[in-house]
DNA sequence: ACCAAATGTTAGTCACCATTAACGTCATCG
DNA sequence: CGATGACGTTAATGGTGACTAACATTTGGT
């Protein structure tokens, strides 16, 4: 209805990415069940079961989506760790990286903390891992600030920050994004200073 | 199949209640479209249709608990407000009361922020309004706090501590409550302070 | 120009699910 | 007792939605 049929060259191009990109965000809005494989196809111009031609079904949509975004944020993460100076710079790096793909990709976030559970099996087991070990690539710098701190403790302040990184799609609108994120920054910076400290 | 089928004394007690808490963990598990009637009522030891002496529909059922968190929220917000000795006490308060709520209903957390889409409309203005009213709790007392600072960085910054007081259903099991909840009362001040200070 | 792959379309099919109908049971209260 | 209402049950019913089948059309390589 608004979108999808601009150059009909465009469309032999990326459907693929296209599809993606506005499943997501239905998926954001109404919840991966909320949303029917005809719903998605109108949002990209082309209606119901073309989507075949480019994905198993909608179960394997879901996956390539959240294994996209899982590994995205921890190849982020890897790249920076690698190339720090030290902890405190590692961790502001870090941080940048979760804000800015959180405020980028609002949808993308948002699905992809909520909708794990409808992920089948042999995905749902690759995307926990490696969401696992970004977890794991920011305990390993906070343990570097205080090594005194229990792991569990970090584990929980930094599942904590994620709460509070990824908390943009909901103020939305609240404010622009060159003041949010700073701001983001750091109420995180703080936030962890206090739990660790 | 699991529980339920204890005494059937309290079978007659209350049913609306029990209906009501098994919907709640499992929408907040597979989501509101991801669960159907005969899983709610299978839950609690009555199969399907049952659930229709209790309750409208599935929206109703949804309608209602969204209504009561919303409801509990506020009115503790509210209670807490009138009650303060100065801005510092009531934020205090103000934390207790969202962290004490996140730690003890998980479901009903992850439930509140994310199936309010799935609400028609009647009591999807009513929810929005309670919500409204509970952030705006929030930003006045912050508004004390430090008068200066533009009340949409204050809500933004609200939704933020929200996003990372409302993470305990991600981080279940890593951390005690009784550990859990002193952290997160610290992280929040933090995170607060270096937002508007 | 011709063929094959890529990409769509529309019309089934089949399962699931919310809701309703029609029909019991049982306790309470007159 | 006997009726009434609370609470359940098992069969429809009707709609929706994922997926498949059968059938175009375009396109790029030869």
């Amino acid at each position: 209805m608004t979108t999808a049929s601009d150059t009909p060259t465009r469309s032999r191009r990326n459907r693929r990415a296209e599809i993606l990109e506005a499943a997501a965000r239905l998926f954001a809005a109404r919840g991966f069940h909320g949303v029917s494989i005809e719903d998605i196809g109108g949002a990209v111009g082309v209606s119901g079961p073309a989507l075949y031609r480019h994905f198993d079904g909608k179960d394997a949509l879901l996956s390539e989506m959240l294994l996209d975004i899982s590994s995205r944020l921890r190849e982020s993460a890897v790249t920076v760790a690698t190339a720090a100076a030290g902890p405190e710079e590692t961790l502001d790096a870090l941080l940048d990286v979760q804000i800015a793909f959180a405020t980028e990709h609002p949808a993308l976030i948002t699905v992809h903390d909520r909708e794990l559970g409808n992920v089948p099996e042999p995905a749902r087991r690759q995307i926990r891992r490696l969401q696992r070990l970004y977890v794991e690539e920011w305990v390993t710098v906070l343990a570097e600030l205080h090594p005194a701190c229990p792991a569990a403790r970090l584990r929980a302040a930094t599942h904590a920050v994620f709460g509070l990184l990824n908390s943009t799609p909901h103020s939305a609108g609240e404010l622009a994004a060159q003041d949010m994120r700073p701001m983001l920054h750091a109420m995180a910076r703080a936030a962890i200073a206090a739990a660790i400290g």
